[in-house]
DNA sequence: AAATATTTTTAGATATATCTAAATAATGTA
DNA sequence: TACATTATTTAGATATATCTAAAAATATTT
């Protein structure tokens, strides 16, 4: 049994370990959990000792077998809460994270299959992330770049191919981020821009090459 | 704002301070809570320096205003997460404790507000026991001896009168609880006895002079 | 490769929530 | 009232999770 900090701990390592080739490091463990590296390295002792992490002094950490399957109920449940707060409690987007976060940690298994259940065993968390199963199965939602996608097309921002400063500040300037909800009004022929409405509210035309990258999870 | 250890010895002195005339003393909170006397003089000292306590050495304590209102918003959030537990995900009753005591120490004004809407703002548990709103405003539901009531009549045991040991070994031995679930299905005019239906399942006997010991809610 | 900078670990504190064992206060009884 | 019993508190440990400051290891630069 993993405690509270070590659950989060353990969660935010495997996040880290899916986006990062080698292993994971100290510093940016405690970066991301707002945390200093010395606390790091005890808890990465604890659960190294628990089996969920291979760790080697100065060499960082890497994810054991049993720790991703850990690591993805804990991911099961924050997503399967996150789906319920949206749903049921009419939650916005921005309000969930917080609240998933506690809820993440609570200890019933018949409760999340209850839950799982009432939600109708959803397959995707209302951000596009997709919700692992209890054997921790999952599978990503297929992506497409915007300019392929057709007219009346709905779905959520997963990824920005250029990262460069001047289009990330293009893309804040009109509205768009990662988790945005995305329906393609019109789509020009001519010239291959796009009139997009973001959120159910406010609606932006893009050009062809930004819409090349931007890729949507419908 | 009070830690979880806190907010659960609080919630548990409330309690008891409801079913007792006096100050609660250290030992009967140490029962309740399947801890030791010495931890909980620790903790009651530090709750009485947050104010929600009166303390006075070996004099036991008492709640304070400012206590049975964050004491109250406690039992709000396990009540309702209890009847979310059991109106939407078909937990039994039995089922439902052990998860509400982990759910009621989730922090969020938002979710216990969206909860309530999403319940229909019930008034009272799967137990009969009544919902504090957002001042801690309740009413407990009224309370009427089995003799008192008609066939087809259901409710919850909330209270036994006759508490010999001899009646509770009785109670016991043919299935009945407080917080049980029962049914009149016949009343028998001639002598006043009773055969009621426990939980939905078992059906048993019971003679007038039981009936006038066992209360229920409606 | 040596010097410097960065990263990581260790050592030693702090805060919370517990415990056991011993001391002290309150209560019950002869 | 004095003694015995029970209840409560204190003192001192333990475990978890955190921190700062210093030491050690690794990485980078000249």
């Amino acid at each position: 049994m993993l405690s509270f900090a070590e659950e989060n701990y353990l969660k935010t390592i495997y996040h880290l370990s899916e986006e990062t080739e080698g292993a994971v490091t100290t510093n940016a463990i405690a970066d991301s959990l707002n945390t200093k590296a010395a606390s790091v390295t005890d808890m990465i002792k604890k659960l190294s000792n628990k089996g969920v992490l291979s760790y080697q002094k100065y060499r960082g950490v890497h994810v054991s077998e049993s720790g991703k399957k850990a690591a993805l109920q804990v991911i099961r449940k924050h997503r399967l809460w996150e789906t319920f707060l949206v749903d049921k409690l009419k939650f916005n987007w921005d309000e969930v994270h917080e609240v998933a976060e506690q809820l993440e940690h609570i200890n019933s298994t018949l409760l999340i299959k209850r839950l799982d259940e009432f939600l109708a065993y959803p397959k995707y968390d209302p951000h596009g992330d997709p919700i692992p199963d209890e054997n921790g199965e999952y599978k990503s939602k297929p992506q497409v770049a915007l300019n392929h996608v057709k007219a009346d097309t709905t779905g959520i921002i997963v990824s920005v191919k250029d990262t460069s400063n001047a289009f990330l500040k293009y893309l804040d300037k009109i509205g768009i981020y990662l988790g945005a909800k995305i329906k393609i009004l019109e789509k020009v022929e001519f010239d291959g821009s796009l009139e997009i409405q973001i959120d159910s509210k406010k609606t932006v035309f893009i050009s062809k090459e930004v819409s090349e990258n931007i890729w949507i999870s419908e």
